[in-house]
DNA sequence: AAGCAGTGCAACACTGAGGTTGCACATCGA
DNA sequence: TCGATGTGCAACCTCAGTGTTGCACTGCTT
């Protein structure tokens, strides 16, 4: 599954902040509610919620209620996208600025 | 070559702006300058100048002076590394992941 | 039933990113 | 030489993002 480039910069953009990597990356090694990441970092709870609430939108994480507690999960196979469309990206300037660079060569 | 983990948020907040992708995709084509980007965007040029400062420091574009003229060049090997690193991160959480979900209904 | 724990929502403050304009400086071309 | 062109730098403005606090609500737990 593709990603989309139009979205890509909102993706990255969900990705680039500081305290949402830490927050991914501890989802990365298990499940947790808000609360229990917020105990994690220096900032408040509700600060945490809306961080989580960015990385939903942009789908780098799932929500589970469990009660009335909330779980988030994150999603690898949404950065395994990102990645491949990163790498494609990558691919077509490389071919397409060496073509031309060889063009000014000869 | 990898990226490194810590400087990952950095490289996504350049990514993570529309019209900084813009000027990418555009450089992924064919260098240009400052100016002549300018010129397919609605903002100035200053503020151009500015996006491709912020691109250059992320190691995403790189500079080729030409008398007055400065040219820009998309670095797709930069790219790739980020691809790299990214796939790396959704395995292991993939991994991980799956781990925790079999041992809970296990 | 009563209290505690986990969330959600709203109002507010602060900072930095992104934009603009104006000007000075170097360099190319006629 | 001199005007035109491409850049760089600085001052300034605006606003969205990130943070805070306070309060209400819901659902465990005893």
């Amino acid at each position: 599954m593709t990603v989309g480039v139009e979205s890509l910069p909102a993706a990255f953009a969900a990705l680039g902040d500081d305290t949402r990597w830490a927050l991914l990356q501890r989802l990365g090694t298990a499940p947790a509610s808000a609360t229990t990441l917020a105990a994690d970092q220096p900032i408040s709870r509700q600060a945490v919620a809306r961080h989580l609430e960015v990385l939903r939108e942009a789908g780098l994480v799932e929500t589970e209620v469990h009660g009335r507690e909330v779980r988030y999960r994150a999603i690898g196979s949404r950065l395994s996208a990102l990645a491949r469309d990163l790498d494609g990206l990558a691919q077509g300037w490389e071919r397409r600025l060496r073509t031309i660079k060889a063009a000014a060569e000869g």
